[in-house]
DNA sequence: GTGCCTCGAGTTCC
DNA sequence: CTCGAGGCAC
C-alpha cells in the first residue's frame, strides 16, 4: 500500500483504487485550500494536474467508486482561470515618473509647450499622495455597483466584483450619479491593519505577508470572497473611466463629486499653481509620510482643467497630463556573491549579480541587473563615471535599490570592505552557452554572441518570444513549456515550425508526451487543439513572432499593414537588397521603418538558414491578411497630411496627434502623394510646392472645421 | 548635426 | 521599469 501513489493507475485493483481515490481527494482538497485560501501552494501546478488526471483515470475505470466529494466534480481548478477577464472600456494607463525637482519642472514645461503656453501662463495642477496599493475600476450602472476589475495589463483586468463588495469604503449603490460611472482608485491596507493581520496569520500558522501592498493584493485576489471580507481593505477614489456624462470641469471638482457620492478621497489632495507649488506640496506630503498610517510611494500631479487634459491626450502608455513624483528609493547593503551571464534572444550577453538575499522596500532581492560591461566597470554609455568610477567585483559589499520600485540595481560599492583578493570582473569574450565569439560592435553598449541559430540559448529565447503574448500566444504552451520541449530529446522542438509538426511528426507523440510529468492524454489533446487553433493567425503576429532584431510589436504592425498579406511581404523581403532598388525604397518609406530596421529584416530573409526556418514555419500556417484600420466616418482617414507655417490654435504636436487619431498620416514634406496641406501664416516653400503639385490646401480654421465634423 | 520621442530588448519579483 | 538605440523633426 505504501507505494500506491506510484502504481500505474490502470493496474490498481478495486480496493487499491478506492484507497487511492480517497488519498487523491484529500490531497487535492488540501492543495486547493493552500493555493486559494492561504496563497501558499505546497505542490506544483504540474503535480496538481497530474493528481487530477490520475483521479479522473481511476474514476473512468471504476465509475462505481466515484466519491461524493470527487475532485473531478469541483470547479475552478486551473488557478490562472480563477477570475474572469474584463476588458476595460477606457484603458487603465500607468503614469510617467519624475524623480527630482527638475523632472517636475520638465513635466510642467512639456505640458506648456504642448499647449503652446509660455512659462508665465497660469497653470493649475492637482497634487495628491500616490497610494501604494493596487488600482481598481468600479463600474456603476444606474447607481448600482455591477463590476469591479483589477488593472491587469491596462487593457484587460480580472473580475473581482464579489471581493470588492466586501470592502467598506466601496459603496454598493450611489445616488445622483450619471447612468454609467466607472470610479477608479486604489485598494490598500493600513499599517495597523497589516500588522494585526500578520499577527493573526502567525497565530493560525498561516502565511504572513511581506508588506501591506502584497497583503492587499493577496486579499483582493481571494477566490473565496468570505476570506476577503475578513481582510481590512480600504479604498481611495481618485479617477474615473467611462462616464455617460461629464463629472465636472476640473480634476479637483470631479474628485469632490466622487466624495459627495460617498467615496473616500484622499484628504491631502489639493490644487497647486505651477512647479514651485507642486514641489512644496510634495515636500509637505513627504514630511507626513511616516505618520499617515498607510504606504505611499510619491505624489501624483494632474492638470486640473479637464478640457486641457483632453487636448493633451496620451502618449503610447501614459497620459501627457499627469505624472508621478516618486520618493527616493529605499537602499540596502548586501554581498555580491557572483556575476552570471545570461544570453538573450538577440544574443546579447547580460550580466546578472547574484546577491546574498536582502530585503529592499519590503521585498527580498537576490538578483540585480548589471546591464553591460561598462556598467560593471563603473562607466555609463557616454564614458562618464558612475558610482564615482567604482567598478563592481565579486565579493564586494554593495548597495542595492529597486529602480522605479521594481528592478533591483546596484547603486554603490563599499571599497573599505572589498576583499584583498578581489579582481576586476573580466567580461567573457565568448558565449558562455555555445562558445561562439561574442563581439561588441564599436559604439554599441552590449556584447553579442555570434552563434545565431546554432546557439542553444538564443534558440530557446527565440522560441519563448515566438509563443509570447503578442506573438503566437498558444494556450498551454508558455515559456516554461517550450524550454522543456527544447531540451527533451524525445520530442525535440528546436525551432517554431517544430511546434506545428509535433503531432503529425510521430504517431507516438502522445505516448511520449504522457511520460512527461503531469501530462496525460487530455493535456496532449488540449495542447494539439490549442496549437491547431493558432495555425490561422494574423500577419502582424507572424512578423513579430519571427523575432527579427529591431522589429518589435509596433514595427510588425506597421509593416503588416503596409504589405497586407504574407505573399506580398515575403516577395518584397526576397526582392529587396540593402541600400537600393524599388523594394528597398518601399520598405524605407514605411513610416517608422528606417535603415537599421530595414537592413535587419532584409538580411534575415537572405540568410539561408533563417530563411529555411521561416519557410518551414509558414508552410504550417494559414496567415490572415491585415487591413489598415478603418477610422469610419473620419474625413481624413488614410490621407497624408502636412502641417506647415505657424499654427495658432494648436501646436504642431497636438495637430499631429489629432490627425493620427483620425487615421491620417502626418508627413513633414509635401510630395505628389500628399493629400492635404494645412497652412498657417508664414507658410513658405511647402505651400508653394503644394500649389505647384495641385495638392489641396486649407488653413487652420478649415482644418478644425473639417475634423469638427468627424 | 542635434535633440526629442518612442520603441525594442532585457530585467526582477509577485 | 530602465536604458539604449532608432526614427524623425528641427
Amino acid at each position: 500500500m505504501a507505494d500506491l501513489a506510484r502504481k500505474d493507475a490502470d493496474k490498481l485493483d478495486e480496493d487499491e483504487a478506492r484507497a487511492e481515490l480517497a488519498r487523491l481527494a484529500d490531497l487535492l482538497a488540501k492543495a486547493n485550500t493552500a493555493y486559494h485560501a492561504e496563497d501558499a501552494p505546497f505542490i506544483s501546478d504540474a503535480e496538481y494536474d497530474a493528481a487530477k488526471q490520475r483521479n479522473a483515470r481511476i474514476e473512468a475505470r471504476f465509475p462505481g467508486l466515484k466519491r461524493e466529494d470527487s475532485p473531478s466534480e469541483q470547479v475552478g481548478a486551473a488557478p490562472s482561470e480563477a477570475f474572469a477577464k474584463v476588458r476595460h472600456r477606457v484603458k487603465m494607463l500607468s503614469l510617467g515618473n519624475a524623480f527630482d525637482d527638475d523632472d517636475v519642472r520638465e513635466f510642467d514645461g512639456r505640458v506648456r509647450s504642448f499647449l503652446g503656453l509660455g512659462p508665465d501662463a497660469p497653470m493649475t495642477y492637482t497634487a495628491e499622495p500616490k497610494i501604494d496599493g493596487l488600482s481598481l475600476n468600479l463600474r456603476y450602472e444606474n447607481g448600482l455597483l455591477v463590476e469591479a476589475a483589477t488593472r491587469g495589463d491596462g487593457a484587460e483586468g480580472e473580475n473581482v466584483t464579489a471581493n470588492a463588495r466586501t470592502i467598506d469604503d466601496i459603496p454598493q449603490r450611489i445616488d445622483g450619479a450619471p447612468d454609467v460611472l466607472e470610479v477608479r482608485g486604489e485598494v490598500y491596507m493600513s499599517h495597523a491593519d497589516f500588522a494585526a493581520l500578520n499577527e493573526r496569520q502567525t497565530e493560525r500558522g498561516g502565511k504572513t505577508f511581506a508588506n501591506p501592498r502584497n497583503a492587499a493584493a493577496g486579499s483582493l485576489r481571494q477566490l473565496d470572497s468570505r476570506i476577503t471580507a475578513e481582510r481590512p481593505l480600504r479604498f481611495f477614489a481618485y479617477a474615473w473611466g467611462e462616464v455617460s456624462e461629464p463629472l465636472a470641469d476640473t480634476q479637483m471638482s470631479a474628485i469632490g463629486r466622487l466624495a459627495a457620492l460617498g467615496f473616500s478621497t484622499n484628504p491631502l489632495t489639493a490644487t497647486v499653481d505651477g512647479p514651485d507649488a507642486m514641489i512644496a506640496h510634495y515636500e509637505m506630503i513627504a514630511e507626513q509620510r511616516a505618520t499617515l498610517g498607510y504606504d505611499i510611494d510619491g505624489v501624483v500631479y494632474k492638470v486640473n482643467d479637464l478640457a486641457l487634459q483632453e487636448r493633451l491626450g496620451f502618449r503610447s502608455t501614459t497620459p501627457r497630463w499627469a505624472t508621478a513624483h516618486k520618493f527616493p528609493a529605499e537602499l540596502a547593503w548586501t554581498w555580491l556573491d557572483a556575476i552570471d551571464i545570461q544570453v538573450g534572444r538577440t544574443g546579447a550577453l547580460s550580466p546578472v549579480a547574484r546577491l546574498t538575499p536582502v530585503t529592499v522596500g519590503g521585498v527580498v532581492v537576490s538578483n540585480a541587473t548589471l546591464h553591460n560591461e561598462d556598467y560593471i566597470a563603473g562607466r555609463d554609455s557616454n564614458g562618464q563615471e558612475i558610482r564615482g568610477g567604482k567598478d563592481i567585483r565579486v565579493g564586494d559589499w554593495v548597495q542595492v535599490y529597486r529602480a522605479g520600485d521594481v528592478i533591483p540595481k546596484i547603486a554603490d560599492v563599499d571599497l573599505d570592505k572589498r576583499p584583498g583578493d578581489a579582481v576586476p570582473y573580466a567580461f567573457p569574450e565568448t558565449c558562455p552557452d555555445c562558445g561562439s565569439e561574442a563581439i561588441r560592435e564599436p559604439g554599441d553598449a552590449v556584447r553579442r554572441c555570434t552563434g545565431g541559430l546554432i546557439c542553444p540559448a538564443q534558440a530557446v529565447e527565440k522560441l519563448k518570444h515566438f509563443v509570447s503574448r503578442a506573438a503566437f500566444d498558444i494556450e498551454g504552451l508558455g515559456a516554461k513549456q517550450v524550454e522543456a520541449f527544447y531540451h527533451d530529446e524525445s520530442l525535440p522542438v528546436k525551432e517554431p515550425a517544430d511546434i506545428f509538426t509535433l503531432q503529425a511528426r510521430d504517431a507516438e507523440t502522445i505516448a511520449k508526451l504522457k511520460n512527461r510529468d503531469g501530462w496525460g492524454e487530455k493535456s496532449a489533446a488540449n495542447l494539439f487543439a490549442a496549437i491547431d487553433e493558432r495555425r490561422r493567425i494574423e500577419l502582424n503576429r507572424v512578423i513579430f513572432a519571427l523575432g527579427i532584431r529591431h522589429v518589435g510589436e509596433n514595427a510588425a504592425n506597421l509593416i503588416a499593414r503596409h504589405y497586407g498579406d504574407w505573399a506580398t511581404f515575403e516577395a518584397a523581403m526576397t526582392e529587396a537588397t540593402p541600400g537600393d532598388g524599388a523594394a528597398w525604397d518601399e520598405l524605407l518609406n514605411i513610416d517608422g521603418v528606417g535603415a537599421v530596421m530595414a537592413t535587419s529584416l532584409v538580411t534575415t530573409f537572405h540568410q539561408e538558414r533563417e530563411r529555411a526556418s521561416i519557410d518551414r514555419l509558414v508552410a504550417e500556417l494559414d496567415i490572415q491578411p491585415v487591413e489598415a484600420p478603418s477610422t469610419e466616418g473620419s474625413p481624413v482617414a488614410g490621407k497624408i497630411v502636412v502641417f506647415t507655417g505657424t499654427l495658432e490654435k494648436m501646436t504642431r504636436a497636438e495637430a499631429k496627434a489629432t490627425a493620427e487619431r483620425l487615421g491620417a498620416k502626418v508627413s513633414g514634406s509635401v510630395s505628389a502623394k500628399t493629400d492635404l496641406v494645412v497652412a498657417g501664416p508664414g507658410a513658405g516653400s511647402k505651400a508653394k510646392k503644394a500649389e505647384e503639385l495641385g495638392v489641396e490646401m486649407i488653413d487652420e480654421d478649415g482644418w478644425l472645421a473639417l475634423i469638427g465634423e468627424a
